[in-house]
RNA sequence: AGCCUCAUAGUGUAAUGGUAACACCCCGGAUUUUGAUUCCGUUAUUCUAGGUUCGAGCCCUAGUGAGGCUACCA
């Protein structure tokens, strides 16, 4: 596995920067997620760059903090804190004792605002919303002052003072911010500081009315924690004049740095969490931890490993470039992480029957198959055969095209692990299709080579019929048929893919019969396969979702 | 329309102002008891126009294109 460039991105180009000039000492970066869903893919990318970079300083005391942002107690659950914790950690990422809420600096955040009102910053504001946007002008008009924006500063107090008691309804008034109203940009014409929720907080309860907006309680939220660079997206870089406003007028024991980057998009994936949350909710895919989904907790059960993701999001890189990932890649990564470490298992997905009639002539109870086909040091293993196989219906061609390498009348393939086999015969069905084949051994051939004369150019995979085992497997596809779903803003559903989900049962080795959840193994020439953590019940048939297909470009060329 | 940001093969990223490169994808070939892996090879790149300079992907100006911003979301 080739490692990505040494080359610092801009990012921690920066912050190598501020540690060779001394600015800083060492950095304390956060992850901060608003506990209202699912982590992601996307979120992977920010994390693997807030927890690298500490992880990569660690040598001047550098850390990551976790924070859940969770200023907003209408959309934010304790099931989704409790499922991000959890999916950082797979990750292989450690916040250490270094786990916090926004919502524990509620008293902090109020004092600031307090501060703000005093200094003759913010005022409390009680025209509606409606009336705050048309006031607000546009992209080239300025702004006209609100009616209260000139409020004596004791009753600014006063009325705060209410808001938080808790004596005001629900949009009857919020605190702003007193800025700019005629600055170009828009999140400096008096941007809310508070607004009033009655709402139940997933941690502070019903302690407080009023709660207050990202771009006031996040820089402090940093300042507080003492983040020297904060890592936000793209989408923010309008925020920052707003994001140094709050620091530099508030009473903040320190002074952060907000730098953005690029966020991750992926073809044929919807990252937007209320998609996915749409999705979830609607019951168009199975759960948060649906393997076609993008979340972290679906890779997770689809089989992804965490270190493949991991390098992914290095190779991705950090840049302010707003692109469009093909998803090859991360696929890419996967299939090379799975190549080195998956053991080999045989598994037959859609079978037809061989009887081998000259069994006797050399029979055999098992073969030793070698679990990996470069790395020895993962073994062999006896899978027990007999003078019945099942194997794959599309490794046999009544009429072998060209390219076909594998059985037909009179052709010659090798059972992996075992002998040269020759086709005899084979029976059809009522509706014409291949029913059962008939084949002979050739004695002799097992561990060596084809004899002179016989032309085997190919072992496909096979089942013994006397002792395989039923498996349920599930294949997946992509959930969305086109590059951009999160492009297709109203008829994304439209572009799901009716045929991302298949369920097949498949004849294995007995060997996987009462493997752990979350093994992962590779099925020759099918793909690789994980166990599935949920749906594996005990006693019964495994359960394998298809992690990520082989590279097959023969099948593209239409090859069988 | 105003402001902010960005622009390098199909995709994602590199390149102290000094020969434009790496990975993925695609295609071709060799090896292979997985049509996988591995190995070798092919195609293809600096948005446009000016300027500074001995020399510009890089610096300057303008244009074009893309993304973001007019939430009591984050």
């Amino acid at each position: 596995m080739s490692d990505p460039s040494p080359k610092l991105d801009f990012i921690r180009e920066i912050i190598a920067d501020d540690l060779a000039t001394g600015k800083h000492a060492t950095t304390i970066t956060r992850f901060p997620p608003e506990p209202n869903g699912y982590l992601h893919i996307g979120h992977a990318k920010s994390i693997c760059l807030n927890f690298g970079v500490a992880r990569e300083n660690a040598a001047s005391g550098a850390k990551c903090h976790l924070r859940f942002d969770d200023t907003n107690p209408e959309k934010e659950e304790t099931e989704y804190v409790e499922s991000i914790k959890a999916d950082v950690q797979w990750l292989g990422f450690d916040w250490g004792s270094d786990l916090y809420f926004a919502s524990n600096y509620f008293e902090f955040f109020y004092d600031c605002a307090v501060h703000l009102i005093r200094q003759g910053l913010a005022y409390v504001e009680q025209q509606s919303a409606e009336e705050m946007r048309l006031n607000r002008g546009n992209l080239t008009t300025p702004g006209t002052p609100s009616p209260f924006r000139d409020r004596p500063l004791e009753e600014n107090l006063e009325l705060f003072a209410k808001m938080r008691a808790g004596d005001f309804k629900e949009g009857e008034c919020v605190l702003r911010a007193k800025i700019d109203l005629a600055s170009p940009n828009m999140n400096l014409r008096d941007p809310v500081l508070y607004r009033i929720m009655h709402a139940h907080h997933h941690n502070t309860g019903d302690a407080w009315h009023i709660y207050p907006m990202y771009d006031f309680a996040h820089p402090l939220e940093d300042a507080l924690e003492h983040i020297t660079h904060s890592l936000c997206t793209l989408e923010f870089e309008n925020h920052r004049p707003l994001y140094d406003w709050v620091i530099n007028h508030c009473p903040v024991p320190s002074k952060p740095r907000q730098i953005e980057f690029a966020r991750l998009n992926l073809t044929y994936t919807v990252m937007s969490k209320r998609k996915l949350l749409q999705l979830v909710q609607e019951g168009r895919v199975g759960g948060w931890d649906d393997p076609r989904l993008p979340t972290l907790s679906g890779m997770r059960r689809r089989g992804y490993p965490p270190e493949a993701i991991v390098h992914f999001c290095k190779r991705v890189g950090i840049t302010k470039f707003n692109g469009t990932t093909d998803v090859a890649l991360l696929e890419f990564d996967i299939r090379d992480h799975l190549n080195a470490s998956a053991p080999r298992r045989m598994a037959v997905l859609d079978p037809v029957k061989v009887v081998l009639e000259n069994w006797s002539a050399e029979p055999l109870s098992h073969v030793e198959v070698a679990n990996h086909p470069q790395d020895v040091s993962l073994g062999e293993r006896r899978i027990p055969i007999s003078n019945e196989v099942w194997i794959e219906r599309e490794d046999f061609m009544e009429e072998p095209e060209k390219k076909f390498f594998r059985l037909g009348p009179d052709r010659y393939v090798r059972l992996k692990g075992g002998h040269i086999i020759r086709c005899t015969g084979f029976e059809k069905d009522a509706d014409g299709n291949i029913s059962l084949i008939r084949a002979e051994i050739l004695p002799g051939t097992v561990g060596a080579d084809s004899p002179e004369g016989v032309v085997c150019k190919a072992a496909i995979h096979w089942a013994d019929a006397a002792t395989a085992i039923e498996a349920e497997v599930r294949i997946y596809d992509r959930l969305f048929t086109v590059e951009d779903p999160d492009g297709v803003e109203e008829g994304f559903l439209s572009v799901i893919n009716p045929d991302s989900l298949k369920v097949l049962t498949a004849r294995v080795e007995p060997s996987l019969a009462d493997v752990e959840p979350g093994f992962s193994c590779q099925f020759d020439r099918v793909g690789y396969f994980v166990a599935d953590a949920l749906d594996h019940q005990p006693g019964s048939k495994p359960v394998f979702n298809r992690t990520v297909a082989l590279k097959d470009s023969w099948v593209k060329k239409g090859g069988r």
